[in-house]
DNA sequence: AGCACGCCGACT
DNA sequence: GTCGGCGTGCTC
């Protein structure tokens, strides 16, 4: 017999429960079947019992199995107090975990996290009643707090007895006695109410750009555009026209950025614009924004919403419009859990919502190009820089023919470029993208390197605080006086550069200059961001040592030379995306130089002078570089030519994971078109103290690769210790 | 994910 | 004699 003495709702006693498909957070394979009132709305939040508990759920879109076994069926236990899971987003949720070959309530769990839930605090305010009772007495303070309450909106007790000059005692005693009415509003401030605030001046190229996009947003219909232009010219201002038009025709707008990278300059550009702030969502919002975030979002009164990639999964009610700000970025990928590429999600997203997406670049990711040029995307390029900056001069400096002494990490070249540019009182950017001080740290005594306990990796010597680091799993421990495997003292030698390193050189060679090191390390949180941008834009620093942290983004007009330390960094690994990862480091790295009347310079250092990588570089033809690529992806059959799937078996037991592999490997089934490669050990073998192997599914692009993961793995599970874990076009093979 | 059910070590 | 370790399996 079903369960119905404990399980029905408050105020839904007396309706017909019908069976209906409730989706949890549970990572199960589908949606439960609960007995629900059948005039409950799709996208209903609703508690359930489940396996002993109670769960969140969702009432999902169709009908409850119709075989299921009566007995087992339970009643929804009640509805929480919230908005609905509108059905784009459902239908997303859906469409993901097909895709990804996942649970779909792993999926729910990104759109439902756990402090959303929670009711929105309510606070009682009062207003003066329409009619007083005819024995009530009226004083003089009542009479105070009467004026008080007659020209505003109802007020909270505190406050209506401190404009009155009065004790909220007898703002009390006045709702007692029938004098005020008093009711219940939820004590989240609205969401600020964004206007047409101020048009910017914009040029010719920018302005018919904006207008194509004004025009796809007013249309109405799904639609996706390539918004490409080089660093400097004016993506922003041109996309935030759009995010006009998405105002005006009362829908809302989706904004996607890489990470926090949402910096005070983009806030101020908006907030100018707009006249208001947007909402902001990351995964490191607190508890109650993050829940006045998701229901002004949900109820619709968020209009627009900036966000890292979690925010893909946001309860949007009518989204109109979704800008990805600087597509290419590898941040998009989430890389653990539910492993999402936030960029194609939005897209599928705006075909689901019928709202126009625009990806903004300055180095779009090959799969973006390749969707040009079939026709499915379209292309709004800004063909010249907005003001009168000219590109940096980009060369190459051949470390074979000019290597840097032993010790020393700057070739004669870069060495006189530096030169030149600190007498003529400007600044340089010294570019290399791994921190701390020296990448490996070995004993002179008996050759060892120093290894993380628990992952296949060196630690990072930070000597800013005297450290080794492992940059995979952030264990850390005192640089140590001898060496752990022969106890020989003072033996332990650094080995390669980390910016720590490269600005101690600088310092050596240029004992006068500022120098200022930006990494990570350096750079923890916004405010020692902002205070670094005001030295560089200030001129309090001649030479900055920085890594990625400073490749994107900010105008240092006096900044006139960038030098790569090493432009090889990030070529090797076997990577699919490697070229075209280090091509869109280098060139927004280069990008720094030059940006106001000054002309910039960009010197790379490499060993590889005829890497198709570099050659674009000093040549600037991006397209030809991309054609390049294309036709070597197309030629291995590559992304976006074929399909790629890893399958990735972990565990704390060595042995054990390596078994599982193999097992897997020997289940594998025989497609046509589908090639399966591996087990190997993955080339980080350990991490976090846990083996790894993988194994990689490569398909032609007609064949359905979630079918075949499905047939032969199920989704994502977990047996005696050992993980089994599905990556569906994965980014990082590490 | 939780939480139950289920078989082997050190404790009031 | 039990309390409890977390290994396996199910949740409408």
């Amino acid at each position: 017999m079903p369960d119905l003495e404990a399980s029905i709702v408050d105020d839904l006693i007396d309706e017909t429960l019908v069976v209906r498909p409730v989706l949890t957070t549970a990572p199960l394979s589908t949606a439960l079947s609960y007995l629900a009132p059948p005039e409950l709305p799709p996208g209903s939040l609703v508690e359930v019992p489940l396996g002993g508990r109670m769960a969140i759920g969702v009432i999902w879109d169709g009908v409850g199995d119709p075989n299921i076994d009566l007995a087992k069926l339970k009643s929804i236990r009640r509805r929480l107090e919230a908005p609905l899971l509108p059905q784009g987003l459902r239908r997303l949720i859906d469409w993901t975990a097909a895709y990804l070959v996942v649970p779909p309530g792993n999926v729910l769990r990104l759109s439902l996290p756990r402090t959303v839930l929670s009711p929105p605090p309510r606070k009682t305010v009062y207003q003066s009643a329409k009619s007083y009772p005819a024995n009530a007495r009226l004083t003089p303070q009542r009479k105070r707090i009467l004026a008080t309450l007659a020209n505003v909106p109802p007020l909270p007790a505190v406050e209506a007895a401190r404009l009155a000059g009065v004790g909220q005692q007898v703002v009390r005693a006045m709702a007692q006695a029938g004098l005020l009415n008093s009711h219940e509003v939820s004590s989240d401030d609205p969401a600020e109410v964004m206007t047409n605030f101020k048009k910017p001046a914009l040029s010719s190229n920018q302005a018919s750009a904006a207008e194509v996009l004004r025009q796809r947003v007013c249309a109405s219909a799904f639609s996706v555009d390539l918004l490409d232009g080089v660093t400097g010219s004016g993506k922003t201002v041109v996309y935030m026209e759009a995010i006009a038009a998405a105002l005006s025709m009362g829908r809302q707008t989706l904004c996607l950025v890489p990470e926090i990278s949402l910096t005070d300059q983009w806030l101020k550009r908006f907030t100018d614009r707009f006249g208001a702030k947007p909402i902001i969502w990351h995964s490191e919002l607190g508890g109650a924004a993050r829940r006045r975030a998701w229901r002004a979002i949900a109820d619709g009164s968020a209009s627009v919403v900036v966000g890292a990639r979690s925010a893909t999964f946001l309860p949007f009610k009518n989204l109109g419009l979704i800008v990805i700000d600087e597509e290419h970025e590898a941040a998009y990928k989430q890389d653990d859990g539910v492993r999402y590429q936030a960029r194609d999600i939005a897209v599928v997203r705006g075909r689901l919502e019928q709202a126009s997406v625009v990806l903004a670049s300055a180095t779009p990711s090959l799969e973006t190009l390749n969707n040009v040029q079939r026709g499915r995307y379209g292309r709004v390029e800004l063909p010249s820089r907005h003001g009168v900056a000219v590109k940096p001069e980009v060369d190459l400096i051949d470390l074979r023919a000019t290597p840097p002494e032993r010790g020393f990490w700057l070739a004669q070249p870069m060495v006189e470029s530096i030169e030149k540019t600190l007498s003529a009182g400007e600044q340089t950017l010294l570019f290399l993208n791994r921190r701390g001080y020296a990448p490996l740290t070995l004993c002179r005594s008996c050759g060892s390197r120093v290894e993380c306990p628990s992952c296949s990796a060196w630690l990072v010597e930070h000597r800013l605080n005297g450290r080794l680091i492992c940059h995979h799993c952030g264990f850390s421990k005192r640089f140590p006086n001898s060496c752990e495997d022969c106890g020989v003292e003072g033996q332990l030698t650094a080995s390669g550069p980390g910016v720590e390193r490269v600005a101690e050189e600088a310092r050596n060679r240029w004992p006068k200059a500022r120098i200022e090191i930006a990494s990570s390390d350096t750079l923890s949180g916004p405010s020692a961001i902002q205070e670094f941008i005001r030295a560089m834009l200030e001129g309090e620093i001649d030479i900055a040592v920085g890594t990625q942290v400073l490749a994107k983004g900010h105008h240092f007009p006096n900044l006139t030379l960038v030098g790569i330390v090493d432009g090889d960094l990030g070529l090797g690994g076997g990577d699919l995306r490697a070229g075209e990862r280090s091509f869109q480091l280098l060139t927004q790295a280069s990008g720094r130089a030059g940006r106001a009347e000054r002309p910039g310079r960009a010197l790379i250092q490499t060993h590889q002078p005829d890497h198709s990588v570099m050659q674009a570089l000093i040549s600037g033809d991006r397209d030809a570089f991309i054609d390049a690529e294309t036709t070597a992806r197309k030629y291995t059959k590559l992304p976006p030519f074929g399909r790629l799937a890893a399958i990735i078996i972990s565990g704390r037991d060595s042995a054990e994971s390596e078994r599982m592999a193999r097992a897997i490997a020997k289940s594998a089934p025989n497609y046509d078109d589908v090639r399966i490669l591996g087990p190997a050990p993955a080339p980080i073998a350990q991490l976090r103290g846990r083996w790894r192997w993988r194994l990689l599914v490569m398909a032609a692009r007609h064949v359905d690769v979630q079918a075949v993961l499905r047939d032969w793995i199920g989704e994502t599970i977990s047996r005696g210790g050992v993980r089994v874990t599905i990556d569906v076009d994965p980014y990082n093979f590490m």
